[in-house]
DNA sequence: TGCTTTTAGGACCATACGGTCCTAATTTAG
DNA sequence: CTAAATTAGGACCGTATGGTCCTAAAAGCA
């Protein structure tokens, strides 16, 4: 595995994160990373989408590395670990001044429709990503109460911090972020034992 | 105000929903819309961002019309209208099997940070969806605990709703919406006043 | 020394795109 | 009837894009 091949994954994530990927040509891709031309780069990847699949695959090891990585700290309370993890999600936003987010949910919207090879890829990703929060909730256990749906709770987490990410790249402000962080961290806190009355939905069914 | 504009605008939005802003060719519109070539459609809009703008204030008049209607339904119970206000949304995903969602959360995602004209207009359409939401919790204010903060709750609904049309679109199952959509309902219950308890918030800081 | 991999750099190509320009037929309104 | 608006249709253009092909200089390695 040369080196140049990271140098050319990491300034097309860069540059993927910034602007997209469609938007992202592979020109942009070789100025970026500083290569002779394009028999250079075609020299390490077969096609544009090769680079754009291992480009996520990558943002995905470094996010389980960084990002996830808390979910399993051994020594911390795990309802905890998931507050942590939250506000991980918060500050990794708030260093691109809330312009860019999680390079997942950017990439689901622009491709998800139009690029069923990336879909399959970001749905991959998702379940992973659900399946390590739907872990730390069964090591939780003893602190929720008995009716809790892992499943359906790891979902709506990674839904509300994705939603919350992409208004906020909108609104170009760190407080909605924050904001929506507040509330689900208050929504996981209510599964707790100690949350004594889980008041009764009103469906309209 | 001509026909054909409508049949123009129309045919843009279908296929916008369908593939994306940047996806559609002005030369795709024309076939849609059954025009006889460039000039034809140059004729009534001056450029493809202009297109794209208009279909966008469209979108969102038969989504306020159509989806929001329903929040300020004056015989229904306020909290009870944000019900079937989400029941609305997922009945709307379930039209096209899951694979559309709301158009403002896609084109939101594809253009917020390549093209500052959709970004603006598309705040603003949140900003007016979200300002609808908190007219309605100014109304159920009565049912609802002293301390709940409008503002902050009607970025969190159409967040998780966004984050959940989002995973949903990726996923292309509907079951995820639904599961979504159900604890979106009970977050939202657990700020009537007949919740006797709201559990402590574990912050991290 | 030789052989392979990497770097360099340019020419080239087919396709697609947004947009302009021009001419002429057809329809609509006053 | 006449002028304006609409429909029709095609030629064009500049630019960008992903991708191929080819040649040759360096670098790394046996």
């Amino acid at each position: 595995m040369p080196d140049r091949r990271s140098q050319i994954l990491d300034a097309a994530a860069a540059l993927i994160a910034e602007h997209g990927f469609t938007s992202t040509s592979v020109d942009d891709v070789i100025k970026g990373a500083k290569l002779s031309g394009k028999s250079h780069f075609y020299h390490y990847f077969k096609s544009k989408d090769e680079l754009g699949y291992e480009v996520l695959n990558r943002q995905f090891e470094r996010f389980s590395e960084r990002g996830l990585a808390v979910l399993r700290e051994p020594m911390i309370d795990p309802l905890e670990r998931l507050n942590l993890f939250i506000d991980s999600v918060v500050a990794l936003q708030a260093e691109s001044g809330g312009r860019r987010g999680s390079p997942f949910g950017n990439l689901a919207a622009e491709l998800a429709d139009a690029h069923e090879g990336f879909r399959v890829r970001i749905e991959a990703v998702f379940e992973r990503w659900a399946s390590q929060i739907r872990s730390l909730l069964w090591e939780a256990r003893p602190q929720l109460q008995d009716d809790v749906d892992a499943v359906r709770l790891s979902r709506f987490i990674i839904a509300a911090l994705e939603g919350a990410v992409l208004m906020t790249r909108v609104k170009r402000d760190m407080a909605m972020l924050e904001g929506i962080a507040f509330d689900l961290k208050r929504f996981i806190a209510m599964h707790g034992r100690d949350a004594l009355v889980v008041p009764v939905v009103r469906t309209s069914e």
